[in-house]
DNA sequence: GTGTGCATGTAAGGAGTTACATGATTGC
DNA sequence: GCAATCATGTAACTCCTTACATGCACAC
């Protein structure tokens, strides 16, 4: 019984106390979002998969007339989790970065065109960063120290992302303005 | 005829002088891979494709009895190429990072193995540092800049993480030290 | 009564990885 | 003669995204 790490955000976010589908959605969106996102059509089927395997227990709970359906961990489940987050296995770690990557070839632009795309890539972080700030209280007031810290740790990346790209277009420019290539 | 993110790294990497799927796999695994990879079944398929679209042009050139196929860009590429650099289009950025993800769930864990967890985090960094560091000779004699560039992005922001990981097993190990509870 | 939010799901398709198959060349 | 490297490719599979479908509840 082989999980993926998307099946321990599921039932992460139920220790967490999320109970559904909807409510576990959510929370990813404004928190693991930017460093593990999950879609619906990946989180409802993760719940069936989990309620078969034994590792949480679902029950239909509607709102009124609304269909609704709570889940809560098992024991084992429980274990489960706390062996993964305990275990030495090697962490999985994937980026794709499309600023970084055009950056990379940008020798095949021009110097005030690659300063450009630096400006680019700073607003992007820029943007990423407003958002941590706007959702960080939330992770402070609820009371788990480990979200607060991602969060926070995610604002310091960003804004040091944001510093280098700033370095980055000052050095450019400041080549371009002293060198004679400039005047070409 | 709307190209992936992949397909430009073909392109750059035969603009950069690599004339093969096999040169182009290399310097991808030894350049871009932190925040792009592609593999083989990704590559050989792009090259074809970018044949058929006219932005690359193909020739045999076997190596005694050995096949090989030498690529190089056709101004149609060339442009293509350009455009994307150039383009203010939305730049794709996905992180999936199992050690984040963990960490975020740790008040599922007792604090010393939270700091355990966390000192596996850094140790993962400086392993990706240490490759970076064997790299960037390569890249600063390459001549060209932005591989350079993007080398030492990637060695001072595994830097800074590594730091960052340092900082919150202090923190953990002080709480651990004076608090009342570590005596449970 | 209408739009927003709550709530659950699926089908189709895209992107990417892994494992395998094949064979020549080069260095020891 | 054997291992490592050069070189090309594909099939099966996994993971994930997108778009769609459905319907209730609540506030204005």
């Amino acid at each position: 019984m082989d999980l993926t790490p998307t099946a321990y955000v599921v039932l992460g976010m139920i220790r967490l106390g999320k109970t559904n589908g909807y409510e576990i959605k959510q929370l990813v969106d404004q928190s693991t979002r930017l460093f593990w996102a999950a879609s619906y059509g990946q989180i409802y089927p993760e719940l069936k998969r989990l309620e078969e395997a034994g590792l949480i227990e679902g029950e239909d709970a509607p709102t009124g007339g609304r269909q609704r359906r709570s889940y809560r961990l098992t024991a084992d489940g429980e274990a489960a989790l706390h062996d993964w987050l305990a275990s030495d296995s090697p962490l999985t770690r994937e980026v794709r970065d499309e600023g970084l990557l055009r950056l990379f070839f940008a020798d095949a632009l021009s110097p005030e065109e690659a300063i450009e795309h630096l400006r680019r890539m700073r607003r992007q972080h820029e943007e990423i960063a407003a958002g941590l700030e706007r959702v960080e209280p939330e992770a402070a007031e609820s009371g788990a120290r480990f979200p607060l810290m991602t969060a926070r740790y995610g604002l310091d990346l960003h804004r040091w992302v944001i510093e280098w790209c700033s370095a980055r277009e000052r050095e450019l420019a400041e080549e371009g303005a002293t060198d004679v290539h400039q005047a070409r």
